[in-house]
DNA sequence: CTGAATATGTGAAATATATCACGATTGGTC
DNA sequence: GACCAATCGTGATATATTTCACATATTCAG
């Protein structure tokens, strides 16, 4: 069965504290206990999770870390290079393109795109920034499936129609807007602002 | 009764699109059957929202767009002023605080520290970069209730617990941790890589 | 003024997600 | 080698969230 957003977040998470954990203090076994504790999660869950991708602990030790890191590597396709496109080389586009933190999960941007003069020509953490207008055909030149998103919110949608008629399969989106785009292409919305609703509310609530 | 994050989140969003399509054309009213289609989201799911703040629409008519406007910035608290500090001027830090789109949800940044004496005393988008070690005492004197976590991950546990020595009551995490605070401290993790597990799942299965 | 059409508001049902409870298995101890 | 304690695996249960179904309200046409 397909794995839905909830376990393959929860799967990162796991991985994420595996790699950190294990960075420090190298350990071969975990239980799912230790797991549940340091990311707030019922144990039970986590060896659902675990489950779900064929992982299977020993009684009274717990899990292989190593086997735990390979078996979402894998399920999740992050030994695969997803060659992508960054779109907008702004505040946060430049953050997101010299941020090294994204190719171990197989990111690998492979071309920069933005519709400033003054950019365009220009280099940036060693990629040269393409004119918008060469967008299309490199794409289609490359088969280019994923592009991460990161113009002014009034362009987005414009952006996401060429990107859709070119066959990009996946859009990171952040702007904040709800695009409009085929249900074979996946939209993954990374909604900053969003966050402020939660924190406000919470903040007005004390 | 207390609103859960979801929908905090989806009260955000219906704000969001009525901000963008009365920008381009006004309208007094809309049908939660508008909003629900723009928003890939079930119509009654909306007027439960709704509901649960109070708003109440006119049958064969739909809701006053102003009114529900209003509705989620009372509820939500944006109309409160809430004064932050910044942790962490790198790339992604430096593009928040250049960032004019959250100031519309009541954020004010401050302050902002960094512990690199390269960077302390500099200015960067209007602010004087303050030392790490000025952080407590000004939180203390200002009474700051908000951080922005932009640091290394390694360093941000340690900062959490600072913060929460001198009485912060909510972290906006941006750095990839899960980080453990006391359970009256609302932790609002912006993990952005998580998108990836979507995404490279999303393109492993085509 | 009346009827048809289109919205809302909401209890009930369905679905999705998380937690509990407990038998089965393993490792260490005496 | 037998027992004890800790841990997994998982069906049953509980909770959360979404969707359905429909009574009620409102507009507009004729
Ligand atoms: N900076 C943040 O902290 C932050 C936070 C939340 C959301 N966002 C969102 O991220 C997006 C980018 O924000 P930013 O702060 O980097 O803005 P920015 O203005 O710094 O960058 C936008 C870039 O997009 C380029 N651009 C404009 N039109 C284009 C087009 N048609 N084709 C290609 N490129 C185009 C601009 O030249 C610019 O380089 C915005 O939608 C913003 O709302 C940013
Ligand atoms: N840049 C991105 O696109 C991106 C994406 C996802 C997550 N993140 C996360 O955001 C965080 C920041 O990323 P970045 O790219 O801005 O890194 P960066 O290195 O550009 O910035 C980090 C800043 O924190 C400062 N710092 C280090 N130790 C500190 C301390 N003890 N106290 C105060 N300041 C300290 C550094 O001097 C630097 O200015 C990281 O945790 C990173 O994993 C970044």
């Amino acid at each position: 069965m397909r794995l839905k957003r909830v376990v393959l977040e929860r799967l990162m998470r796991y991985h994420r504290f595996l790699s950190q954990t294990t960075a420090s203090k190298p350990i071969q076994t975990i239980t799912s206990a230790q797991i549940a504790e340091a990311l707030d999660i019922d144990p039970t869950q986590v060896r659902k999770d675990f489950g779900a991708i064929g992982l299977v602990g020993i009684g009274r030790v717990g899990y292989q870390v190593e086997d735990v890191c390979c078996a979402v590597r894998t399920v999740m396709g992050f030994d695969k290079e997803n060659p992508a496109v960054l779109i907008g080389v702004g505040q946060l586009g430049g953050a997101l393109l010299t941020y090294p933190g994204f190719e171990k999960y197989g990111l690998s941007i492979t071309a920069v795109f933005d519709s400033d003069p003054a950019k365009t020509g220009r280099s940036k953490a060693g990629h040269t920034i393409r004119s918008i207008r060469s967008l299309k055909p490199y794409i289609r030149k490359h088969g280019i499936m994923l592009a991460i998103l990161c113009t002014p919110v009034e362009v987005s949608q414009t952006i996401a129609d060429r990107l859709v008629s070119v066959g990009i399969k996946a859009i990171w989106n952040f702007t904040p807007t709800d695009l409009a785009v085929p249900p074979d292409v996946l939209v993954r919305d990374e909604h900053i602002s969003l966050g402020l609703s939660e924190i406000a509310y919470h903040l007005k609530k004390l």
